[in-house]
DNA sequence: AAATCCGACAACCGCATCGGA
DNA sequence: TTCCGATGCGGTTGTCGGATT
């Protein structure tokens, strides 16, 4: 593999690089000559040099990368030594698409720190601070983009918690019960990311527990202003999967949400699976004050509006998770039309009871909720 | 079939921090 | 206390391959 050196931000030490050094510090100028008596080596790695690293660390341990850089024969500087290593060569990084439990991980943990890649990548073995960032820009920043809105805004987030959030949740319930039908006899335990992930949702940071949190806040007074009721909503999920989409169009991005027809509701219901359901929202009702509330004709929700203009709105997305749980509590409507097609049929709805079936099988996998 | 576009990811850079001399 | 080298972190960019035109 040709190496790059020269052209361009990549490129390096060139003679804009030694004009500039009279303002480079001690340091700076050290590394510069440094780098121009070896004649250092830039750009991709190749086989030969992946092994003379991975030979020289198994001999001597990592650590100490300057000196590594100088006595392994490798025309590499330590520090671009240490980040091959870090983050490919290192024996237990996890290649391959990151998992919808780790895609809500990220998620979850970057509304808590921001951009503190480094500390997010502590808690998913096996993946990179490198890689983690890159899921955020060019998987979630690209949403936001698309909505037109800040990715660290308040209005992102909430969307982000309220649709997002639950098509992970959705997935990862769909594979637990393929997963479950697949071997019913002798069912496998969970991955060890479910315990965390239902420890979370036990916390206020979940995505469930999340909005009833926010609702407290909502419209000041403790509850929901009665226009979020009546503020035509028509819900374009966000989409949490790695690219398949073919356009950079803006309704490219934003398909609807699939269904949980895998989950076979009519068994868990029969089955008794989602008893308990209707209590947990019964109560967050009644924390909210919103007792017995009439939701009127789901048919509200039906409308022509699209989630920018629903972003845009006053209300927050807190508010629109409120009122899917409403929905719940009032038999368990379907809300969230999945039309950007205008198609409200084809299983392209949440139900607050999905939801909540949802939120059950994460408290079943760690017991949190 | 060729050109162009775009997403994903590897790699680099600058700066901050830490620890030892 | 200060200096300096090593290391870590986050932002940015170049490259590549697949999809689209």
């Amino acid at each position: 593999m040709s190496q790059r050196r020269g052209a361009g931000p990549m490129g390096g030490l060139g003679a804009a690089a030694a004009a500039a050094s009279a303002v480079m510090s001690k340091q700076q100028q050290q590394q510069l000559e440094a780098d121009e008596m070896m004649e250092l080596r830039r750009g991709p790695w190749t086989l030969e040099e992946d092994n003379l690293l991975m030979n020289y660390i198994a001999c001597h341990g990592e650590g100490r990368w300057n000196l590594l850089a100088r006595c392994s024969g490798l025309k590499r500087t330590g520090k671009s030594c240490r980040l091959r290593w870090l983050n490919y060569l290192k024996p237990d990084i996890k290649r391959g698409n990151l998992t919808p439990e780790e895609q809500l991980l990220i998620l979850e943990l970057h509304s808590k720190w921001g951009n503190r890649w480094s500390r997010i990548a502590q808690h998913l073995p096996g993946r990179t601070d490198n890689e983690i960032k890159n899921y955020w820009r060019t998987r979630v920043q690209k949403q936001a983009r698309q909505l037109k809105v800040d990715a660290n805004s308040t209005v992102f987030r909430d969307a982000v918690r309220c649709y997002w959030m639950p098509r992970l949740l959705e997935k990862m319930a769909s594979t637990t019960v393929h997963q479950a039908a697949a071997s019913a006899a002798d069912p496998p335990p969970p991955p060890p990311l479910h315990h965390h992930l239902a420890a979370m949702a036990a916390s206020s940071s979940s995505p469930f527990d999340t909005h009833l949190q926010h609702a407290d806040t909502c419209g000041g007074g403790g509850g929901v202003p009665p226009n979020v009721y009546h503020h035509h909503v028509q819900v374009h999920p966000i989409d949490p999967s790695p690219s398949t989409s073919t356009s950079a169009g803006s309704t490219a991005a934003l398909p609807p949400v699939p269904c949980f027809s895998e989950l076979r509701w009519d068994q868990l219901q029969s089955s008794g699976e989602l008893d308990g359901a209707a209590g947990v929202f019964d109560s967050a009702l009644g924390s909210l004050g919103l007792d017995g509330l009439d939701l009127g004709s789901p048919a509200e929700y039906y409308s022509d509006s699209t989630l920018l203009d629903y972003l845009n709105s006053s209300c927050t997305g807190s508010a629109m998770m409120t009122m899917m749980t409403a929905s719940g509590h009032g038999g368990g409507y379907n809300y969230c039309g999945g039309a950007m097609d205008g198609d409200h049929h084809g299983g392209s709805t949440w139900r607050a009871d999905e939801l909540c079936q949802a939120a059950r099988k994460l408290g079943e996998w760690g017991g949190g909720i």
